[in-house]
DNA sequence: TCACTTGTATATTGTACATGTACAATAGGC
DNA sequence: GCCTATTGTACATGTACAATATACAAGTGA
């Protein structure tokens, strides 16, 4: 078991590693996996354990700093906040419709069946109605 | 109506306009939007169309090409390829789920509500169940 | 106090996006 | 058949950004 709770990333890929960091704790927050007052990994254990720099780590943390994920300090670390909801936006407005159909357009295109598609959102969608 | 059958994309986006076009095309090409052997605009009048350079056009329809949606012959133009599918290939290797899961806390994070992620995402599993 | 840990700031380097420009191949009128 | 316009392509350039190296500032803890 990796330090860092599951956490990928991958150099060859085009996509920026800071953002694919960002993407990747984000999504493992919004799951729960870490609890408001925990403490993340530092930005050096981090980028050692994923093989880049510390400076990279630390952009990324800003990121999620920014969003109300977290809170940073010189010498104590990156420690998880209790975030409040931000105010509600519409599905329209974010745009997350058109991103869906992009995503599974690029699937389908790479050969992922239809069928699998549509039980991964709907698995993903009853575990958001019921959490 | 526009030339392109409704296609968006936004300069002042950090994610590459090349990348939008690919994005944004393949949803409509998935979608049943074009039929095979049907002309799409050509690199340069798409290119006036998004207010960009027709270099930045060519290089999405190179993509979408190799990807097996297009065929590219110079004086000719764009045409719609009847696609063949590609070698079905299991979610889990493509990474849906993980991209679909980041797209998801990115929009929670942003203040969508989860009922309305939910609802979508359950519309669109039911698109695809019966095409 | 003082050594150590942690996040931050700045400069440098490589790479990729978007463009300007010129070229090659095909279509269509005559 | 020839000629011109049209279409996609190739290549070089400007610019912005990602990732790093290095040095620094601020807090921790004995």
């Amino acid at each position: 078991m990796g330090s860092p709770r599951t956490l990928r990333i991958d150099l060859a890929s085009p996509r920026p590693v800071y953002e694919q960091i960002v993407s990747g704790l984000r999504a493992l927050l919004v799951a729960g996996e870490f609890a408001p007052g925990e403490q993340l990994p530092t930005v050096r254990q981090l980028a050692i354990d994923l093989g880049v720099h510390h400076n990279t780590v630390a952009e990324s943390y800003r990121v999620l700093a920014e969003e109300g994920w977290l809170e940073l300090r010189r010498g104590r670390g990156a420690v998880v906040l209790d975030r409040r909801e931000p105010k509600p936006l519409t599905v329209a407005k974010h745009g997350f419709g058109r991103h869906l159909e992009e995503l599974v357009a690029k699937a389908i295109t790479d050969g992922v069946p239809r069928s699998a598609l549509a039980e991964q959102m709907a698995a993903l969608a009853e575990k958001l109605r019921k959490p």
